[in-house]
DNA sequence: GCAAAAATGTTATGTTATAACATAACCATT
DNA sequence: AATGGTTATGTTATAACATAACATTTTTGC
């Protein structure tokens, strides 16, 4: 699994960059979420953990984990779904600060897989034109929308 | 309260009007939303309804009455926080059927006032266009990013 | 009035998340 | 290698959000 191994190499390399630890407890966590590679509740990713790692991890111990490694920048929490997703730029070569951009994740309702979509300028600064209107700012720059994928649209339809 | 009364009214009479059963129950349910003029949770607007209606509403009939009201287009959920709004359509003119139209909502992180506006037709479109690109398609048309609002963003920076 | 349907009530429990406190691991200095 | 401070993890309990399953009441159409 070549992109596997990127993505879980990339973040490693990012924690050296950034003198992140990365604890083993950490890194089965982030692994955990690399492998479902898809939004996976603090429990399912729980129950991924003990399944390829043999290992239980408390409750408690994942929440401050992936608190831990949003704040890095290494995983998002998606908050329509209650879910969390590993940064999809783990395997590309864009940056992982997406402090500045609007960021567009589309959710699927029933497989959980989430695309991460940049915005185009243009269309994001028609946006924050919107907000601006009423007076809002964005806090976590994270648009969230609840969709199907191609696939589990299709599978529905027949 | 001239505002409140044409909510609560044009309420109504979109139930009339639609044979949707306005109920003495469901009536609290959404006046509670209307009076608090804000997201909610579930208990939050069982709160609201011992304090105004003096009647102790369980949390099953709640969440039933508020599942209710969200398909007949009198209440939305707020994914990212899991609250509750009584549609800001109740107060104005536009009809309350958004099915085909992209819905931006922006949400306080701080006191829960929500802005429901619309996207301009571009703007959707460009939108839209993204989304197909990765084969998602939106099952609720409901975008939205957490924020603070212009009044708790203001206090923050003091 | 009666039966069917719709709405609500009741009880129990599932799911997501965090508070509060205890312990262990790490690591810099002596 | 003892020390003391910091960071990370473990443990227990509980808060907050949500629904399943079944009982009862209310409404509606005949």
């Amino acid at each position: 699994m070549t992109v596997m191994n990127t993505r879980i190499e990339r973040g490693e390399q990012h924690c050296l960059n950034n003198g992140i630890r990365l604890t083993a407890r950490r890194k089965q966590v982030l692994d955990g979420l690399l492998i479902a590679d898809k939004a996976l509740s603090a429990y399912e990713l729980i129950e991924i953990c003990r399944e390829h790692f043999n290992v239980v991890i408390p409750a408690m111990t994942v929440y401050r984990i992936l608190d831990y490694l949003k704040q890095q920048h290494l995983v998002h929490k998606i908050e329509v779904s209650n879910k969390f997703i590993a940064c999809s730029h783990l395997c590309c070569n864009n940056n992982l600060s997406h402090e500045h951009d609007l960021t567009q994740f589309l959710i699927c309702d029933q497989c959980h897989r989430v695309e991460e979509i940049s915005i185009e300028p243009t269309t994001a600064a028609q946006l924050r034109q919107n907000f601006s209107a009423v007076g809002f700012v964005p806090t976590n720059n994270q648009l969230e929308i609840r969709c199907l994928c191609a696939c589990c649209n299709a599978s529905k339809k027949q």
